[in-house]
DNA sequence: TTGTACGCGTTATCAC
DNA sequence: GTGATAACGCGTACAA
C-alpha cells in the first residue's frame, strides 16, 4: 500500500523546500527548469496529486454541490439530479446528494450538515412535510449566511433565492384544453393537497381549462390525496361513484393505475375514456395503452439550476436580483388519447 | 448576511484564547465553569458550528461516501443509492453521487476526483464499458492507496476487495424453474453480452435450468443485446422469427416491452405464454399485465455495502480479508405467470 | 484554569 | 532562484 504522496514528502525527498516544489508543481516561472523538471518528474512518477480538503480549507470554496431532494425513487427527481450532475460535473463539481425521504427533520438535518463547509451551494426541492408546514427557516439560515441556494421543482416564495420550475399550471392547462377538444365532457383531476405547490399549480390550471370553455366545474371530479403515494382505495371508490370520460392525473403512477381499474371495469381506452398524466418517465412509456403525459423536463431543469447556482458560486459579488425560470412543459401524446 | 462564526471569532469576542474556546465547548473538565458557561452562551446565540473542511484535514477523515455508479435512471440503481443513504446517514455520513452515465472515462475521472482526499471510501458498480473493456486498473490504484471500496452488483474478481452481490444465476435459475414448472417447452431469454457480469451469471442460470430439467438449450432462443439499453428491431425481429411459450428477461424493460409485442399479435398472457423478468420496480408493478420478476433487493445490497465500507473505514487496522455478501433474490409473482 | 505551539496540506507573500 | 512564514479552522499536548 502506497499512501498519497503530499508536497511535504516530495520536499524530504529532493531536499528542498515546499514553496519551492509547490512553486514547481506550477510551472512559477521563479523556478530554474532544472528543479522544476526533477520536481515534476518525482511527482509523476509518485502520481501526487493535489489534497482537495487542504485546498478547500484554503480557498474556502468545496467545489461541492449539495442536492437535497424528496426522495430519489421516482423518475423525475431522478432526472433532475442527472442534470444537475451533468453540468456540475462539466464545470469540476461534484454533487453531494441527500434524501429527505419528505421528512422535514431529514431536510433541516442535511442542510445543516452540509451547510458547515462541505459544500459551496444548495440545489433543493421541498419535502412535501416542509410544504405543508410552511416552515422555511432552515433555508432562510442558509441563504443568510451567505450560501447560495437554488430551488427546483418545489419552491416556496416564502424564501428568497433562485428558482426553477416549470409552468405547472400551464401544462395542466394544456392538458384539459385537449381533453376538451377531444370532446370530452366529464374530464376528472387526481391530484394531492394543495400544500404541494405543484399541485395545487395544477389544479389551477385544470380549472382555468374548464373555466375558459365554460364548462361547469364538479368538484366530486375532483380527487384529492394526501400524499404522492398510492392511496388505491380512494381511488378505486373514487371510479365506482363518478362516471367521468377523461382523467387528469399529476403523476404517473396515479394515471396508470387508474387505467387499470378501468380496463377492469371493461372500458376502453382511448375510445371511452382518455387520461393524461404527468411526468414522462418509463412507466408512460411502457404502461399500456402508453400514457399522453405533461412532460416536465427534469434533465433540463436539473441543468439550469447548476448552472444558476455555479453561477452564483463564483460570481458572489451581487447578491440578491434572484431570478425563477419557469420552463414550459411539453404534452407528449401517446395512445391513452385520441390522436 | 451574517457570516459562519469560527473558534477565532468567538476567542476575539470573548478575549479568550483559541483553545480555551475549543476546549469550553467540548465541556473539557479543564475549564471553569463560568468560562464554559460564557462561551457557550456565545457560540448558541451566533450559532456556531464546526468547519467540516478544518476537522476533515486534521482527522484525515471526511465523513464522505462516494458513490459511482453507471446510471440513475434506472429503479435498481436508485434503490441501491437510497440504501446506502439510509446507512450511511445514520451513520454520519455523506454521499458523493458521480454518474459514470456507463463511460470507462467518467468512471475514471470522477474516481480520481474523489479519490485526493474528498472522501473516505467507494462504493461503486462497474460501467459497462469497464467491464467490456476489462480494465481495472483505477480500481486497483484506490486500493492500493488504501483507499476502501466496495463493489455493489456489477463487479469484477479481477479486484480484491469487499463485494456484494446478489445470487443472479440463481435468480434465473428460479425464474426459469418456474416457468419449466408451468408446462413451458419453449423458454426464450433475452439479455445482454456476456461481458456484463450479471447477464452472464443469469445466462447460466437459464442453462442449468434447462440443463437440469433435460430440456434442449436452443441457442436460436437466446437473444443477446449489445446493452441494456432497449434496442427494439431487434427484439421485435426476435419474436417474429422465433415461437415461444415463455420468455425470461434480465430487466424490467426489455420485459415489459416484450410483452406489448407480443399482445400485439394477439396471443395471451399469461395464457399462451408467460413472462418473467429481472428488478422489482414501478414498471413490473404497474403493468399490464403486471410483471413477475426476480427481485434484486438493491436496498438491501446499498445498505450491506454502506455497512462494510463504514467498517472498513473505521477500522483501518484489518486490511484484507475481503468479503463478497451474497443475497438471495426473490421471486415476486404476478400476473405474467400462471399462479 | 488558561494559553502557547504545532500540525493537518496547500498556497501566497515576502525575504534572502 | 529558493526558502521561510503566515494563513485557512480546528484540536490537543504541553507549558505556564
Amino acid at each position: 500500500m502506497k499512501a498519497k504522496i503530499t508536497l511535504k514528502d516530495i520536499a524530504r525527498e529532493l531536499e528542498v523546500s515546499i514553496s519551492t516544489v509547490s512553486k514547481a508543481l506550477k510551472n512559477s516561472e521563479e523556478i530554474s527548469r532544472d528543479t522544476k523538471e526533477k520536481v515534476q518528474a518525482f511527482a509523476k512518477l509518485y502520481n501526487y496529486k493535489p489534497n482537495n480538503i487542504a485546498i478547500s480549507l484554503k480557498n474556502k470554496r468545496t467545489k461541492n454541490i449539495g442536492v437535497v431532494i424528496p426522495a430519489i425513487v421516482h423518475h423525475f427527481f431522478t432526472t433532475v439530479i442527472r442534470g444537475i450532475e451533468k453540468h456540475a460535473n462539466a464545470k469540476g463539481y461534484n454533487v453531494i446528494v441527500c434524501l429527505s425521504e419528505e421528512s422535514f427533520d431529514r431536510e433541516v438535518i442535511n442542510m445543516e450538515m452540509l451547510a458547515n463547509g462541505s459544500i459551496d451551494g444548495f440545489i433543493m426541492s421541498l419535502s412535501s412535510e416542509t410544504q405543508r408546514k410552511g416552515d422555511y427557516n432552515h433555508l432562510k439560515e442558509v441563504t443568510e449566511q451567505g450560501i447560495p441556494l437554488v430551488l427546483v421543482d418545489r419552491v416556496t416564495n416564502e424564501v428568497d433565492c433562485d428558482k426553477v420550475i416549470i409552468d405547472d399550471e400551464l401544462g395542466a392547462y394544456m392538458a384539459t384544453k385537449k381533453l376538451i377538444g377531444q370532446g370530452r365532457k366529464k374530464i376528472a383531476l387526481i391530484t394531492t393537497d394543495d400544500y404541494l405547490s405543484v399541485s395545487k399549480a395544477r389544479t389551477g390550471g385544470y380549472r382555468k381549462a374548464l373555466l375558459e370553455s365554460n364548462m361547469e366545474i364538479d368538484e366530486k371530479r375532483i380527487l384529492k390525496l394526501s400524499s404522492m403515494e398510492m392511496d388505491e382505495k380512494s381511488i378505486e371508490d373514487f371510479f365506482n361513484k363518478n362516471s367521468v370520460d377523461a382523467v387528469l392525473c399529476v403523476n404517473e403512477i396515479f394515471t396508470v393505475y387508474s387505467m387499470r381499474l378501468i380496463q377492469k371495469k371493461g372500458i376502453r381506452i382511448p375510445d371511452d375514456i382518455s387520461f393524461i398524466g404527468f411526468t414522462d418517465g418509463l412507466l408512460s412509456k411502457y404502461a399500456n395503452p402508453s400514457l399522453t403525459v405533461v412532460a416536465q423536463h427534469g434533465e433540463k431543469m436539473g441543468e439550469i439550476a447548476a448552472q444558476m447556482l455555479i453561477d452564483r458560486v463564483e460570481n458572489e459579488n451581487d447578491e440578491g436580483n434572484y431570478q425563477t425560470k419557469i420552463l414550459e412543459p411539453t404534452l407528449v401524446v401517446r395512445d391513452s388519447t385520441i390522436n
